[in-house]
DNA sequence: CTGTTAGCGCGTTCAG
DNA sequence: CTGAACGCGCTAACAG
């Protein structure tokens, strides 16, 4: 017990004598705390779980995941608890351990797919009656055990919009991800709000293409090309996107961004490696986790969530694409 | 009792109407097995602590790390171990908890720093008598309860200097990271190596420059081309810091590859994402991180490192700055 | 095949 | 100020 009061410094019931000999003597013996037993007398698990639903077994490299994971990280460790990370293909996630063991106080969780697939991720994961924070979601929120972390993706929308329409686009081709994320409603509809903002009026034209690899962009922008023409712009739904549609116009003989102009969304490295850099809206991927971290953490403390939404300002960065 | 036994399979000691009813009320009260106390009874904590030491709060955005995790958490996920992540500053490398609390059974450590910070490091580190693979090291293997899974940058560097001998290349200017990693080291060694096989002399310049930034490589490189003459080629310890040398020399108006070759070492993204894309060094960072997992689940399973050392090959991938 | 007993390491409670 | 008793949820061993 006096152990236990040193360790946790409870100086009040120790003695100032015995104490340096606890110290010492756990240093001799490198002596630790058990997590387990520690968390079974006080029923707590001081762990948050990150589950991350991808198709790629490869999920942490995606940019926006692997800041914002740094970020929660930060925020979890210094405040003592840890954190548990699992990548989790959507067709398995309802197997996973993570549903069968209990060993986190709360989730922080970044879906994946469409929106009648997240829900159902989503339901069986309340199921646990664990605090739930949701990363860039656009789910309903019903449960008030639960929370949205997301950034402000419509009004960086409407910035790119003002800033295109100001250099007079009129013709907008958008290249997708098969897999659309929830947030790319928000974007496509600040788009068109910020259009009709700046008075003008613009045509928007999907282009939807695998992103998980350089080739297929690259190879279908190319295609698109061919199809009809030129229009005044370019817009990635991520940095990736736009790279790969810049390669694309460039190898095909046009000047980027005399003869057509391209952007992107995100901020993340590559933006700036590539001649011209890349016009992008910088999405504050570390602030989320940490504003996750920082939510999880006072709803464990408080019991109860103080917002159900949380959403963080994007930034604008102009590149020389545009 | 029973209920245990339904849960971990124990098909033995239990009727077949038993275990029916039982698995109804588990799904009817949502009841989850509570790691803590299966841990404390067992005596294990069925999961793995990976310590990622940075300077950078931002550690999981190297290509590297991310890759490397993605891996490990593959091969510990599918055998039921979870992976609790840690990144931590030098500076507070002894006072972080993951030393002061018992919560993982094994470790999977990248250092960072010079030689001298690395080995006191793991120094602490042995000391909690836990099984450690260390990820790219090149610390002398001393103990028995610890190994190293790295890729074989000699041998990759031998590739490149084969490939570029035989493209005449007799001055090589060597772009590194201030800090220089543990293994540029075996780089530099098998550059040399390679060129005095294929019967080329080389002669080697370095530049050093913070990589975290591409503002400071590109302009550490463009301010080094001021103060001499035009060397046959640059070769980046990493693609971030080739990328930054491709494009200072881009922007300084000498054509890559016609004028000036450039390669880089790693293989990730951004390398194909340039014009013209760049050759380079392919590191296997996602079987790295595998390949840690399935070691350290046989050393908790057998009781010993089967080997103190795991190599994994790299590829040679010709892009087209060179 | 089912249920009882015991103890893993810890911290709360309370007696000394 | 120190330490003894107890029980958190779990499973190995064993009794019925």
């Amino acid at each position: 017990m006096t152990v236990s009061n040193v360790i946790n410094g409870n100086r009040q019931f120790v003695g100032e004598e015995t104490r340096r000999r606890v110290i010492q003597t756990i240093e001799r013996l490198n002596y630790r705390v058990l997590s387990s037993g520690r968390n079974l007398r006080l029923g707590r698990r001081q762990s948050i779980g990150v589950i991350i639903v991808d198709e790629q077994s490869d999920f942490m490299s995606h940019p926006y995941i692997s800041r914002m994971v740094s970020g929660l990280c930060g925020v979890l460790n210094a405040n003592g608890y840890s954190m548990v990370v699992q990548g989790i293909h959507p067709d398995e996630f309802a197997s996973t351990f993570a549903m069968r063991r209990a060993e986190v106080d709360a989730f922080c969780v970044r879906l994946h797919g469409q929106e009648e697939s997240r829900a159902r991720m989503l339901e069986s994961l309340q199921k646990l009656q664990e605090p739930i924070a949701l990363v860039q979601e656009t789910l309903p929120h019903s449960g008030d055990n639960r929370c949205v972390v997301r950034q402000d993706d419509y009004g960086g929308a409407l910035l790119m919009a003002d800033h295109l329409a100001a250099r007079g686009i009129r013709t907008l081709h958008v290249v997708l991800p098969r897999f659309r994320g929830p947030m790319v409603g928000a974007r496509l509809r600040g788009l068109e709000d910020g259009f009709r903002a700046a008075g003008r009026s613009v045509e928007i034209t999907p282009i939807t293409c695998d992103p998980n690899t350089f080739s297929t962009v690259y190879d279908t922008v190319q295609k698109h090309l061919g199809s009809g023409p030129l229009p005044d712009a370019f817009l990635g739904m991520n940095d990736e996107l736009a790279i790969g549609a810049l390669r694309a116009l460039q190898d095909r003989g046009f000047s980027v961004p005399d003869k057509v102009r391209v952007a992107g969304f995100n901020g993340f490295n590559p933006a700036v490696y590539t001649k011209p850099s890349l016009t992008t809206i910088v999405s504050p991927a570390r602030e989320v986790g940490a504003a996750v971290g920082e939510t999880l953490l006072a709803r464990l403390e408080q019991g109860v969530f103080r917002q159900q939404e949380l959403v963080l300002p994007v930034a604008f960065r102009k590149g020389d694409s545009t």
